[in-house]
DNA sequence: ATCTTGATTGTTCAA
DNA sequence: TTGAACAATCAAGAT
């Protein structure tokens, strides 16, 4: 459906359970952790809360995707500009300037990003799964997968130019 | 000296 | 469905 168009607080103020998002924004992957980590996003406190080796970091999305490349124009152009909140703001900006047509690459680079970490959770997934809380289990023995690189990466040309540029309604 | 924040939007996980 | 967290970045502030 439409989970709102942009942000997440739909609520204005119903409960300062919202607070985390609206007031301080969204910048505490490790505050909000250390500030109740025994609540979202932990299976449980018990011993799972080990480190992972190699913990598959989320996809960029294709604003991500995007400002990376807009990160180092925007440095190019404002080597005086220090602040991540600059690039942020101007980069949020320029996206929704884009038309659809024109964040179509940056998409098509956070779908192919999401293909490989659905391919890395595979991964961790079945080293999870192979998990002893006995030892370490440092044996990589999954990449024996000889695979011969063939196709992959050919036709798929979908040419969908049908795209209306609509900006806002 | 180490850790946290700030700011953006999209996506992914959990209930 | 919806909320809430987190993905990169990097310097400055806080402890």
């Amino acid at each position: 459906m439409r989970p709102s168009k942009g942000r997440a607080a739909a609520n204005k103020g119903s409960k300062e359970a919202l607070k985390a998002v609206d007031d301080r924004k969204v910048g505490k992957r490790k505050a909000v952790v250390e500030a109740d980590k025994s609540s979202k996003r932990k299976p449980k406190k018990e011993k799972s809360a080990k480190k992972d080796p190699n913990k598959p970091k989320r996809p960029p999305s294709a604003f991500f995707v995007f400002l990376e490349e807009f990160r180092k124009t925007f440095k190019r152009e404002n080597p005086n500009v220090k602040a991540v909140s600059a690039v942020g703001k101007a980069g949020g900006a320029k996206w929704k300037s884009m038309s659809k047509s024109e964040k179509a690459p940056y998409e098509a680079k956070a779908v192919k990003k999401k293909s490989e970490y659905e391919k890395l959770m595979n991964a961790y997934n079945k080293k999870q799964d192979s998990m002893d809380d006995d030892g370490d289990e440092e044996s990589e023995r999954s990449k024996s997968e000889v695979h011969d690189e063939d196709d992959e990466e050919s036709g798929q040309e979908d040419e969908e130019e049908d795209e209306e540029e609509d900006e806002e309604d």
